[in-house]
RNA sequence: CGAGGCAUAGCGCAGCUUGGUAGCGCACUUCGUUCGGGACGAAGGGGUCGAGAGUUCGAAUCUCUCUGCCUCGACCA
């Protein structure tokens, strides 16, 4: 197989230019005229709308209700909680004009939306009969980013944001567990990603948080990158906005509160995760399409007729399918769906007809197998099903077959080289961390869940560790 | 913010060294032949050469200034 046109740079020659040929020849996007804001073309948007639509049924099965928050923050209520703007300032775009007139109390635009949260829900917290409140918004924030990437990295990016109130510490820990548990599952069930969930150490949390939570994904160039999270503020942005309630014992107590996030960074995940050579390859349940008809010879009328049949056929059973009956070649579309990933691609010509017959191929191997008209619904599903576990399985093997041991900082370095995840004991001392930043361009990306000591001192200092940390380079 | 690169048609580029009024491939439009792995022929349309200033009879080309973007490094979903 071989691109003869548009050819794409491959992985090995420069993954990074190949993500970015895959982002733009795939139509997911474009570059607008303002650096680090990008344009999400409409195939590219639909995949985030797979996502909006399976997130918004779990949120909702969990009581999350859909909220619509201002874009902009006055800087007098940003500056409320000190950690908070201490962890944003620095990337904050703020106007400092409205028409002709300068602001007086210049405003930020959201980088994400705590401060306005809390305002609102110092207002309509009175009781632990308010409570709990979980919110959601979908939005896009700004981030003025000094280095930006499609998806990856934007000066905007889109997002939902969590945040919720509770009367108990017990109720808002658990929560952003629970949060943490459903974008783990999204990538199970629906990218076909498995991430590494686990806490934060203290130096990576987020501002202002007490504990903060993710799920990482490893990439094929052996980076991680960081997926989704969650965070458990405890009480402290209560008291800084003076959110109080009225509890069951008649005292007046603040709420604890949590927030969680994922971004359109999972476009991003999901392109190099999965991607190949030839472009991207999508997980059957987030494919804007899912299969393709190509008609062969389709002047013939009976082709048409047919492959609008077949159309029928899997559009009625809930498939997302396209017919294309443009004017190209086939094999001009059959590298056009392949470079958008399309997970099935039905061929129907003249002797498939004759035979009752059309051929399906598989995206993300290149099989192809002939099936019977009439079990062609069946045969689909299977085979979106078959890929979607496909998928999984082999980001699954990569990932185990990329978390290695170390005891040593030699073997650090080699696990790092080597790409993905460095499995070490960790004294707890942030020194440690910034040690291996400084000496490898490594952070900690997460204190697994899964907690099996294998070792009982730090490779960098030599102390007493007893927590398991895995260390990578990020994106 | 540091380091590099780029800016000429929608996209990718040539032209610049040695100044003379813009070209190629792809894409696009029309017609015809094609169609089981990026088809072919014919005829077309499309550009104040990133912006500004300067040198010159004349600037895409030489000089200066500015701007934007991309990639790589320090921070973030």
């Amino acid at each position: 197989m071989e691109n003869k046109n548009e050819s794409i740079t491959r992985q090995e020659d420069d993954f990074a230019q190949w993500y970015t040929d895959v982002c733009k020849k795939a139509e997911l996007m474009d570059y607008s005229s303002v650096k680090g804001f990008i344009i999400y073309r409409p195939y590219g948007y639909a995949i985030w709308e797979e996502i909006q639509n399976y997130l918004n049924k779990q949120f909702k099965k969990e009581g999350v209700e859909n909220v619509y928050m201002p874009l902009v923050i006055p800087s007098s209520l940003f500056d409320k909680e000190k950690e908070h703007v201490e962890g944003f300032a620095p990337e904050c775009l703020v106007a400092t004009k409205g028409g002709k007139y300068t602001l007086e109390d210049e405003l930020i635009i959201r980088p994400t939306s705590e401060t306005l949260f809390c305002e609102h829900f110092s207002k309509i917290i009175k009781s632990y009969r308010d409570l709990p409140k979980q919110y959601n918004q979908w939005c896009s924030v700004v981030r003025w980013e000094k280095t930006t990437r499609p998806f990856l990295r934007g000066s905007e990016f889109l997002w939902q944001e969590g945040h919720t109130m509770y009367e108990t510490e017990e109720e808002a820990r658990k929560d952003a567990l629970k949060m943490l548990e459903i974008y783990d599952t999204l990538g199970r069930d629906l990218l076909a990603i498995p991430f590494v969930k686990g806490q934060k150490t203290d130096k990576e949390k987020f501002s202002g948080a007490q504990e903060t939570y993710s799920i990482e994904a490893l990439m094929p160039d052996g980076k991680a990158l960081q997926s989704g999270t969650t965070h458990y503020f405890g009480n402290g942005f209560a008291k800084a906005f003076g959110i109080q309630f009225l509890g069951r014992n008649n005292k007046l107590e603040n709420p604890h509160q949590t927030s969680w996030g994922v971004s359109t960074r999972l476009i991003g995940s999901i392109i190099m995760a999965h991607g190949d050579d030839n472009g991207l390859v999508l997980p059957p349940k987030i494919a804007p399409i899912q299969v393709v008809i190509i008609p062969i010879q389709q002047k013939r009328s009976e082709v048409l007729v047919k492959a609008k049949q077949y159309f029928d056929l899997l559009n009625k059973a809930g498939i997302r399918v396209k017919l294309d009956d443009s004017d190209h070649t086939p094999g001009w579309k059959y590298s056009e769906y392949e470079m958008k990933g399309v997970p099935v691609r039905l061929e129907v010509g003249p002797r498939d007809i004759e035979n009752g017959v059309c051929v399906l191929a598989k995206r993300n191997d290149g099989q192809k197998l002939v099936t019977k008209e009439a079990d062609v619904v069946d045969e689909v599903n299977r085979l979106l099903d078959v890929i979607h576990h496909e998928l999984y399985e082999k980001s699954a093997k990569y990932l185990y077959e990329h978390i290695t041991e170390v005891h040593t900082l030699d073997e650090l370095k080699l696990a790092l080289d080597k790409g993905g995840y460095a499995k070490m004991m960790w004294c707890g001392d942030q020194a440690c961390e910034d040690k291996i930043k400084e000496l490898y361009q490594a952070t900690a990306r997460c204190i697994p869940f899964d907690q099996l000591p294998f070792d009982d001192k730090c490779p960098v200092c030599g102390k007493k560790a007893s927590k398991v940390v895995f260390f990578a380079r990020a994106y």
